[in-house]
DNA sequence: GCCAACGTTGGC
DNA sequence: GCCAACGTTGGC
């Protein structure tokens, strides 16, 4: 069997073909032990359907699929957790509500897969070899991938100095652990680890101590594990790098995955907890958690640290940091602050709207906004004075995350941002309106499939583009400049109190991550400012920004404005482009480069509502849901005193 | 009590 | 600063 993984993004010599299938024969043979080519009788995981997952997957990159499997249960539950969640609040069932919080928050901090699953049989090893991989989910080391083994004989490996001591006498110097595959020209020398024993922590008198645990004995680990105690091995050179960090990873089949290795999540770390949570009204403690990013210099709030060194980067600049950055990461602002603290990835975006909206209604800000109720037909969002939960354990987060993104997981929208910062199309948040109100007029084109509606978009991109000049990512110089004016242009006499004016004044757009860290920027900024009520500002895949009005009980229900790294702006309504004819955009400029513009565009929009389209014609069908057609070329918006468009008030004549 | 998962240390 | 090694926690 050829081991040699397809798409393996660097060239490695490693065994190949026969070699590798012929490999375990003479390791087991050089170790003397290869009476017992079977997986040991005593081996729990001899019922384990194992399968040789290998040859489609390169070494250190094969998503973990199976381990995951159970927090995707999970994030259903999540999911209904939610909608149950918002259903219970619909009618002020409070109680009920605390209750689902606690339900969910009850969820383990911990997830253990079954010991049966994710284990590939490992034949490079030996026969009875079986390996495994645990992407770390949670935690300060997230992402960090554990490599485990096990023997025939059921002895559990996680480490080379075990492997080691379990394979006594095989010459393991070109054996890359992580891996699992022999690296021609061998891999660096163990490290040695003579490590101190932890001393007794003074006081612990709420956890087991350490003399209950037994000083200077063995966990049950341990004893029951290898012990090893084999010196450094002395390797000829460096190993073949394996995964060079700039690579990007050709996705195989249709399988996209985040980066292991690189995956960040930023929880409150168990040694961090003495950072700051936000209080209910939003003030935060004296001790603000406003880190310094330690490469660009900005501040921010949150706990964006590398998960080793605690060093701290700004969202931005971690992702800059690391070429495989874990491309689902959602944002949430710390109460009183300008800042974020990292939520969780976007994967869990639910893929229906009132999903998208609870979801929203997780990335509270210093608003507390909170949505209580996705109920389709009384969709309301409360002011949240109780919001610590939500606020404070991101473990319960950490239980949301699954890092597994499979093909059928995949959302409507695209994941990988840093692959697609360049391809506006891409950059919408495609929300299933599978699960609007049924009082929420649809439209016709509601039902054309997402390529027709990708395609309805990208022509009224191309329309507002020839609107409003280039597309955005195509400006000059001079757009730059043109920025500057409208900022230096804008009034704020109608404006509610503006705490922050950020403008993207001086600063170059561009693409990439510079492009991202602008928006950041002006979402930053959106949060330090007073926004019409209960429109919401969200940093979403592409980058995009957009900004959202979360009331159902707003004239402008699943309205939203979206920003693209350009500040480009595009106006949808129910998921519909406002046409780039439309009014509203002669108003404004095309492109909003500061919160001021944005708030002016949002409190502009709040003078329309949605275009009421035209009632069922048979009043029997009013039996069913209530499905309102409208003109191809509706409005969508239109003023109040209006209430219907004139394309559609003219198809209504006909 | 086991052990998967995560935290922490310290060699490099 | 990285990350292998292994200590520790907590779910089961």
């Amino acid at each position: 069997m050829n081991m040699e993984p397809v798409g393996t993004p660097v060239p490695v010599a490693e065994p190949q073909g026969k070699d590798v299938g012929s490999s375990p024969e003479r390791i087991m043979s050089e170790a003397g032990n290869t009476t017992d080519k079977k997986p040991h009788s005593s081996d729990p995981l001899k019922e384990t359907p194992v399968q040789d997952k290998e040859e489609d997957k390169p070494a250190g990159l094969e998503p973990p699929v199976d381990w995951f499997e159970p927090l995707e249960e999970d994030d259903n539950d999540e999911v209904e957790s939610l909608a149950g969640e918002s259903e219970m609040s619909v009618s002020g069932a409070g109680s009920e509500k605390n209750h689902l919080k606690v339900h969910k928050f009850q969820q383990p901090r911990r997830k253990r897969s079954s010991p049966e699953e994710g284990w590939d049989v490992w034949p490079i090893l030996g026969d009875g070899w079986k390996r495994k991989e645990v992407i770390r989910r949670s935690g300060s080391s997230i992402g960090q991938k554990d490599v485990y083994y096990i023997s025939p004989k059921g002895d559990r490996v996680r480490s080379r100095v075990e492997l080691t001591s379990v394979l006594e006498g095989v010459d393991l110097s070109t054996f890359e652990y992580k891996s699992g595959r022999f690296i021609p020209g061998g891999v660096p020398p163990t490290r040695v680890r003579i490590r101190a024993k932890r001393k007794i922590p003074e006081s612990s008198s709420s956890e087991s101590s350490f003399v209950e645990r037994g000083e200077g004995t063995d966990t049950p680990d341990s004893l029951h594990r290898l012990t090893p105690n084999l010196g450094p091995k002395t390797v000829p050179s460096q190993p073949t790098v394996w995964l060079a960090q700039s690579t990007v990873v050709i996705p195989t089949q249709q399988y996209e995955y985040p980066p292991a290795e690189k995956e960040i999540k930023l929880p409150l770390p168990s040694s961090s907890r003495a950072l700051p949570l936000p209080s209910i009204n939003g003030d935060i403690s004296s001790e603000e958690n406003t880190l310094v990013c330690s490469r660009c210099g900005i501040s921010f709030t949150g706990t964006w640290y590398d998960k080793q060194r605690k060093r701290p980067f700004c969202p931005t600049c971690w992702a800059a940091s690391k070429t495989k950055v874990h491309p689902m990461v959602r944002f949430r602002k710390s109460p009183g602050s300008g800042g974020f603290v990292p939520q969780q990835p976007y994967n869990e975006i639910p893929d229906t709207f009132e999903d998208c909206l609870s979801f929203q209604s997780e990335v509270t800000d210093s608003q507390h906004l909170s949505l209580k109720s996705s109920d389709t037909e009384n969709f309301s969002i409360n002011v949240d004075i109780d919001d610590d939960d939500d606020m404070s354990t991101d473990d319960d987060d950490d239980m949301n995350w699954n890092p597994e993104m499979t093909s059928a997981d995949s959302l409507s929208y695209e994941l990988n941002v840093r692959n697609h910062q360049s391809s506006m199309q891409s950059n919408h948040l495609d929300f299933e309106l599978n699960g609007l109100p049924d009082r929420v007029p649809h439209t016709s084109s509601d039902n054309n499939n997402s390529e027709l509606d990708q395609l309805s978009r990208l022509d009224a991109e191309k329309l507002h583009a020839d609107r409003h000049g280039p597309k955005c990512g195509e400006e000059d110089d001079d757009e730059d400049d043109d920025y500057y004016e409208e900022e230096e242009e804008e009034e704020e006499d109608e404006l509610p109190i503006i705490t922050q004016i950020f403008s993207m004044a001086d600063s170059q757009v561009s693409s990439g991550v510079d492009s991202e860290n602008q928006l950041m920027k002006l979402l930053q900024a959106l949060r330090s400012t007073v926004m019409p009520i209960l429109w919401y500002a969200i940093l979403v895949n592409g980058p995009q920004l957009q900004i959202i009005q979360c009331s159902k009980q707003s004239n402008l229900t699943d309205a939203i404005v979206l920003i693209d790294p350009g500040f480009c702006y595009q106006v949808t309504v129910q998921k519909q482009p406002l046409l780039p004819t439309h009014p509203l955009y002669d108003k404004y400029p095309a492109h909003l480069t500061s919160a001021t513009e944005v708030v002016n565009l949002l409190l502009g929009l709040e003078e329309y509502v949605v275009c009421q389209g035209l009632p069922p014609k048979d009043p029997l069908l009013r039996t069913g849901p209530i499905i309102l057609e409208r003109a191809s070329t509706c409005d969508f918006l239109v003023k109040k005193k209006v209430s219907i468009c004139s394309n559609c008030r003219a198809l209504q004549g006909l």
